[in-house]
DNA sequence: ACTTAAATTAAACAAATGATTAAATCATAT
DNA sequence: ATATGATTTAATCATTTGTTTAATTTAAGT
């Protein structure tokens, strides 16, 4: 198990934390400290704080963009099989990582600069399959506004599950039972709104 | 229109910079001068950064709150319109406050213990009301579902804004139409799927 | 064993940052 | 006019924080 590399260990804390509390919250040494290591050696290692972000980020951002991307552009795969492709790999994904995507956006919201190099690397979300598998069905619903749908009540849960939680919409117990029966409920919604 | 006084600069000049970097990333510094007052200022006449940020912030949550609250709990409103309502009040004010959202989710998130004082007094969601509603007209969704796709659908857009647009779904451009669309949309949806 | 480079540590530096102080200015009431 | 309190300013403090330096230890090759 203590198998790890010095390098490993700063980047797995590096990851925690960083996903705990935004770029501008984490300390440099809380993250040495976590590591188990010096502070000296985040810097030998990684050059500075923002490029050992930035190696969290890019990580982080494959996790998120990687649920979704392979599925999409698919040909073989039927609308049907492709919203609940989405559905079902990102709330497992999210259950096991709840602060990813406020994370994520966050950041990207705070810090459009240091992202644009980051995702300009990123593919585009090909959509022009989709588009062809809606408008065979003779579907009236845009891909586009498919795609948001499918991400919004897959997502959004998890985004905003602090408020759901303390306004009592959901208790925070109930709340991997309550996205855990959406999967289902979700593609049922998405092929009604379709149709 | 100079008829502001100082303590509201200052708070105009909090609100302004909370919300587009969070708490951490911001400056008191910057705050003073996007104020045109002094640093000493802000101290005099909030105590401190923390309390100052308090004060941004319960603002701010009243704002998100208040878009929804009124609408859920009457009985005199329909199903329909209620829907209507609050898709349409969030559209709306998310297009005058467009980081309002991801700004209060984050904060939310990374600062727990700060919120846990702010929301005590939060109203809880009343939804009674609406349960008795979709149980009259025999629907067979529950009110927590219906709100969460209302506010998934609605709230997403915003919340995702920079993947959305940097992924290239929308276009910068065609975000305000592509938001103002959906007001539409999303009430059509949301009766499909409740039905 | 010896050499060399990589890895690690402890200490220190310089800049940034939230907060405070003390003096100065302004407004208002007497 | 004067006194009093509120407001404002400039300067300074103390701490935090990202980064660097220099010395030490470890590992590997010869």
């Amino acid at each position: 198990m203590e198998t790890m590399t010095t390098e490993q260990k700063i980047l797995k804390a590096a990851d925690k934390i960083f996903t705990q509390k935004g770029y501008a919250a984490t300390r440099t040494r809380d993250i040495a400290e976590e590591a188990g290591t010096n502070l000296a050696l985040l810097n030998y290692y990684f050059g500075s704080k923002e490029k050992l972000f930035k190696n969290v980020v890019q990580g982080k951002l494959k996790m998120l963009l990687g649920a979704m991307g392979p599925a999409l552009s698919d040909g073989q795969i039927s609308l049907e099989e492709k919203i609940s492709l989405i559905t079902e790999n990102y709330t497992n994904l999210l259950l096991e990582n709840e602060e990813l995507p406020i994370f994520i956006l966050n950041e990207l919201t705070v810090n459009r600069e240091l992202f644009a190099k980051i995702t300009q690397n990123t593919r585009q979300i090909a959509q022009p399959v989709l588009e062809k598998q809606l408008k065979e069905r003779g579907f009236e619903i845009s891909a586009t506004d498919l795609i948001i749908n499918v991400l919004s009540m897959t997502l959004f849960p998890f985004v905003a599950k602090p408020l759901i939680t303390s306004s009592g919409l959901v208790k925070e117990e109930e709340f991997v039972n309550f996205v855990t029966d959406r999967k289902k409920k979700i593609i049922e919604w998405i092929i009604k709104i379709t149709l």
